[in-house]
DNA sequence: CATGAATGAGGCTTCATTCAT
DNA sequence: GATGAATGAAGCCTCATTCAT
């Protein structure tokens, strides 16, 4: 347990929200105490006080930053694809790189929803509605150009969406694949997924 | 809330793992309290001791249950299929109507792994192997057989689990899709992605 | 310190009651810890929620049990009383018998007033207007019969309510004056302070 | 809700004082933080101790100087009184308009005796004693020389002053009777209340 | 088999106070 | 003189579990 004795200033904050993260992700938000929180960074319970004001408020900070984030980056990934297949390859690509490199904030994005106030639901759920939205443009765009196979854009989205997730629950850093080996896998299978053919053929 | 008041007799315990099950289900493990169960059933707190010997071991229950039921299941789904092909098929249309039907039970099949105790988790996760295996199996028979493309047929099975299983986030019973739509639209998906031809052709 | 270990059954809530009503008297009901509280008892702190709902919830049982006791023994005491002067002699003499034998019940009820919810205090409060009013009523009648000096009855009366209830504040049971003389030298002062002289004259 | 930011200089003691006052008034001195104090004055809570030593000893200042003052002016307000009725009437008349002028500190003069310190609360309690005295020599005075009725003075001066701190409970500004008043209703009822007349002749 | 009361640990949060900057 | 961050104790309340009746 990395203990940061006596952690003073604005550096404190920085170390809440680290080890609140890992330890929201390893034991979920309901089973972390603040006691936990704050033993991990080396501070008595009360003195999180002094910045955060509600153990809710340090979640719903941290899954605002990581929405946030998400969809900036995302944007920026997606600046320079041209056609809809490479803005398809580009989605996959940062979705997964992005995905493993921050498991952790993704996984209790998804798993933690349920521990949010009704307010502060409805803006994460809003901002991963955004997120989607991305990806099931491109999916229409494609169909509307006869590039992809036709369907429920939505539907397909959230397959997509759900598979590409899915690393966070079993990608190993020095595991059998690489993350870049993953992505021409998946980009492939993606790929070939929404293309316009029928697989009887 | 449906309130069994008083239920006697051996249809407690039925009672308690079905309120037990939504209850896990809305809230999460962590968050159910005995008390909110126990309201829920119509008896006291400690009367849930002469049906359970533990909350941990309710939880334990509900899950073993599930995944022994679904191994089953499968099981029976896939002694009919022939061909490769159908065995996906049949893998596939099993999966989603499976995880339609008995979205509880699956989804805190995943949500709640980690509240359970070490020895729990590891039958549980085991179970859960097991049926992924099943998948891993018909992939690489179909990669032998040259009709699927090659490559890591675990990483690819992860994938399809993945999309397929999401349908428990957002299926909606009188949604815009029915249940064989998305069936017949994943089963498109996942035979396309695991065809073997280059999308670049 | 009398401490009742392990007390049992419907024993317990009388025991709370009493040691919450002398913990109230002595440091206030906000300077009163339920750890004190339940130390008193002679049982664990979470075990006084077997008993009560909540600190509030006590705080305001006591108060109104002690109001609406109030009001049934001054009806009974005014039952018997004929005349205008017969009523504010019984008025009197209940009151400070009263408020001798409970003034630790008087006392809270008004130094604690002010720790209630909103809902509660409007109950409380409105429970002692109504014993104003018995005052009030004795007063008009006086006035109207011209027994009595007129002026605002009202005003007077609280001026009465004062001093009688003042009683709970100096009164020691074996000091210079028994329950008995107090009164004797109260009635005198009150029958006095509203009769239709002039100190003047 | 006045907020006097950051204040700075002498002045800063002097809104200290003033909205601790109506904070403990208001809420009690125990149910009233320090930080709740800082946040009505503007200031941050560790700044309170460059004013104040104590949250005890901001109690203890508001009280001490609340009695010094009402003696000091009792006495000055007793200094032109001549004959022992006029005495009477004096005091009347003081303690009432003084009670009414400052009813918040007169109020938790009371109200968090019991929340001082032993030193601090035999303090405050010998300097009431002082006051009270003053009206017990009045009556003894108004006995000896035949113009009062006899009996305990003590006891018929803890009555009186009762009677007339009761104003600071339900005297409001703008009521039904002014201040003038209610000093002639009281000191009528005083008067009379002492009148060495049987109230059965 | 159900109940109500007890336990002891632990939950989040607030408190008065201190002190380096 | 003000600030922000730290402390450690304590606040109310809920928890899973046990057990005599």
């Amino acid at each position: 347990m990395s203990r940061t004795t006596g952690s003073h200033g604005p550096k404190t904050m920085e170390a809440i929200a680290k080890a609140g993260l890992r330890l929201i992700y390893e034991h979920g938000y309901e089973a972390m105490s603040l006691r936990h929180l704050a033993a991990e960074v080396g501070i008595q319970v009360g003195s999180l006080y002094n910045h955060i004001s509600t153990k809710q408020d340090l979640l719903f900070g941290l899954l605002r930053t990581h929405m946030e984030d998400l969809l900036g980056d995302l944007d920026r990934a997606l600046a320079d694809a041209g056609g809809v297949e490479d803005r398809l390859r580009a989605f996959v690509g940062f979705h997964v790189h992005y995905h493993i490199a921050r498991k952790r904030e993704v996984f209790i994005c998804y798993s933690e929803l349920r521990s949010l106030d009704p307010d502060h639901y409805e803006v994460i759920v809003g901002l991963r509605r955004d997120y989607e939205r991305r990806l099931i443009a491109i999916l229409e765009q494609g169909a509307a150009e006869g590039r992809f196979a036709g369907g429920d854009a939505a539907v397909a989205a959230y397959g997509i969406l759900a598979m590409l997730t899915g690393v966070c629950n079993w990608f190993r850093p020095r595991g059998r694949l690489g993350a870049d080996e993953v992505v021409a896998l998946y980009t492939r299978m993606v790929l070939n997924a929404v293309a316009p053919r029928d697989p009887a053929a």
